[in-house]
DNA sequence: ATTAAAACTTAAGGTATCTTAAGAAATAAA
DNA sequence: TTTATTTCTTAAGATACCTTAAGTTTTAAT
């Protein structure tokens, strides 16, 4: 556990083993099982999850009751709802375990002390906001661009890992797709 | 003009005169003519630019050939083509002025240094990194849940200062409508 | 003031995608 | 194994939005 996290935060700045150990004594590790929520919606998201393993989910309701996907998060992955967080506004958004998870828990009260103690973690979530932005850029011109049919055909073969572990409608609805719609692009395909 | 800069540092984090004079002093006036570029198609984004008056606009070309905006920015906001500008990779959209506009242009290899001569610029960064990062995902959901005819009314109504100084084409570029559709969609209306 | 260029509008016909509703298949629970 | 629940498919009709093409109005250049 604490080597992966070790790893992950290497990746994009240098801590020495003393940082490393001050900081990952501060991340709670927890279980949630499939389908439990991780935060629901009205309530203030007062925590960012590192994924150790498994797959969850970011959604909300519309106005006609769909759920509607907008991220999906995986092992490695930090995962919270951004806004909710950084603002400490109600979360307008679910964010659900989709298989049995383990995660890193780290509060927005904690992140502010160690910023302090650490300032080398400013950097490293510098980096990580930045990295966010980029993926959700390129999420934002994937869909500006392709119709359906592409996006289907974008997300099989570009985000496999994702595609062989969450049921089909959630696809569509990360996709922007009735499942219905999906089934019928699916058909006329091979 | 310093003034400007300094009261937009001291929103997010406390610097001192002489933090704000070593890096102001980093910082190159600049000025762009009405439709000229600060960054083309196939060019490495090398600079950050921070708006001190005018509106310009970020787009790429489709394969058909027509514009697609995917942001406009105005006065206090930073600018860039941030893929480019953070992984160093040609850019994939233009940045051009809309109005004749006055930046500060900050380089990429000037902010990594001022990064580690003043490291509560690293906080400023990550916060205005978050912030863009919230704005996007704002977007996004936005055309996620509206239907053309509610985007464009979203965005004469929470963002009049660009509809009052951007021809309507442009809005219709950004709001993912035909020019065509849009003027339907307008007279409708009323 | 004239001409040229840029921006906006109108209308007809077409297409991608959704909605609704029902049934089939697969997976999980009993 | 049987039943219940979840997921996926099919099809018909509706609609939001696009495409093309032409004409108008506004703004800029000569």
């Amino acid at each position: 556990m604490k080597a992966q996290i070790k790893s992950y935060f290497n990746r994009y700045v240098d801590f020495n083993d003393e940082e490393i150990d001050a900081i990952y004594s501060k991340l709670e590790e927890k279980t949630f099982q499939k389908k439990e929520f991780l935060l629901k919606e009205n309530m203030i998201c007062r925590h960012n999850y590192f994924i150790l393993k498994g797959i969850v989910r970011l959604f909300y309701i519309d106005s006609k009751g769909h759920e509607k996907i907008t991220l999906f998060a995986i092992d490695n992955w930090w995962v919270t709802n951004m806004e909710s967080f950084i603002k400490e506004t109600p979360s307008t958004q679910y964010l659900q375990a989709v298989e049995d998870i383990t995660v890193l828990s780290l509060s927005k009260t904690t992140l502010e002390t160690l910023y302090i103690e650490h300032p080398k973690l400013e950097r490293l979530f510098r980096i990580i906001a930045e990295n966010m932005l980029i993926a959700n850029l390129r999420k934002s011109d994937l869909f500006l661009q392709m119709k359906s049919k592409e996006r289907y055909t974008f997300f099989v073969e570009h985000l496999s890992a994702f595609a062989q572990r969450v049921p089909q409608y959630m696809i569509a609805s990360y996709l922007e797709i009735t499942p219905e719609y999906l089934s019928e692009l699916r058909r006329n395909r091979h």
